[in-house]
DNA sequence: GGTGTTTCTTAACCAAAGTCAACGAGAGTA
DNA sequence: TACTCTCGTTGACTTTGGTTAAGAAACACC
């Protein structure tokens, strides 16, 4: 569908220009490489053990990464409208330690290390962007382990419902459960719980 | 004492030699401007609420960041021989959230952000490497989630028991505790439980 | 050396998550 | 429609951490 994929350029360079606005031979350069792709739900962008190169942002749709341990899945984090993944493999060499998935169906731009590396060198400007995105990044992930630390599974499920409601129902409950640390039994008693307080408040 | 901080310089060339040989106007640059800095155990480099826009490279002792929650100290990170903090608050023009001290007598090589956007001026290999040293560090970071998640407090104290025992007896077991993400009574009894098996296995 | 503070340990009790097992609702398929 | 598979819920029971309170041990400072 272009029509579709036309917007997703537009919402890429839009995402980039928050943080710094692009010449026009810029977006050119970035729209002539940018490869956007439709994933259908369920299907599997990267395997444990790949060598991807490969980068993904996502322009509508959610995404997923998740580890496999003790052939459980411990889903890490979720990626949805104007949020970007780069895998840890994509800038190591090394083989991917886990999974990245579609939960719904998707629309995501894709790039290559390749590609990255002539647009560092073409535009330095870029790679001063990447390490402030990725010094942000740094800080949501340290902020995100101190909340980890300091609160309950219900806290944490509770918070999860204030900033970001509708995830909560656009992806299964079991996913949810290893996202927040916890088994799906405990996740059901929680909103069980939850449930509870509310209908006991309301009758205050 | 003049001698313990000349080993320093060396000591930060040498870890930035490890990622990328430095020329010798880089490392005469580098030399020039950095500054070191002895504290005394307990000594508090940042405080919750300053605009510090400084960073810091352990030569010698050990520092620790923190948070205040609910009047309680939440560790965050241990930094030892030969590891570098830049605190959220050294680049974004907020006030820092969390505190910095000194666990033990140490020597700390402290940089400044103006000093560093000179350094990226003069020679841009600084930048790339930073933006490698800060995908590094995402990447330990989003590791250390998942394996916080995926295993129980006692399971995260035998972790850090094989990566780093050393730091069981430097540091207070509160700090410890705090860092594991439970509170020191339950950090005791894990301890306790610990001896307890290793006891019983002796005589199996 | 004594005094007080900080740190660590212990115990008793409670709340909550893990485990195991069973059941039920819904989606998809034959 | 009946069968199957996945997902979510529930219950009984166990394990573990939080809480509170008390004391012991280690440390620092006079």
């Amino acid at each position: 569908m272009e029509t579709s994929k036309e917007s997703g350029k537009n919402a890429l360079i839009e995402y980039i220009e928050q943080y710094m606005p692009l010449t026009s031979e810029e977006k050119s350069s970035l729209e002539g490489l940018n490869l956007f792709r439709e994933y259908k739900k369920g299907e599997v962008l990267l395997k444990e053990g790949a060598y991807s190169k490969e980068t993904y942002f996502v322009l509508k749709g959610c995404l997923r990464s998740y580890y496999i341990h003790d052939a459980e899945e411990i889903t890490t984090e979720f990626y949805t409208e104007l949020e970007g993944v780069s895998p840890a493999c994509s800038q190591t060499d090394e083989a991917s330690e886990y999974f990245i998935d579609c939960v719904e169906d998707s629309l995501v731009s894709v790039g290559t290390q390749d590609m990255e590396e002539d647009m560092f060198q073409k535009f330095p400007r870029f790679e001063s962007l990447c390490r402030i995105l990725s010094e942000k990044l740094l800080l949501k992930q340290q902020t995100a382990m101190v909340n980890y630390k300091t609160s309950s599974p219900e806290q944490r499920y509770l918070q999860l419902m204030e900033t970001n409601p509708g995830l909560v129902h656009r992806v299964p409950q079991y996913q949810i459960a290893s996202y927040l640390g916890i088994k799906p039994e405990s996740l059901s008693r929680i909103r069980k719980r939850i449930m509870q307080k509310a209908f006991s408040a309301h009758h205050h």
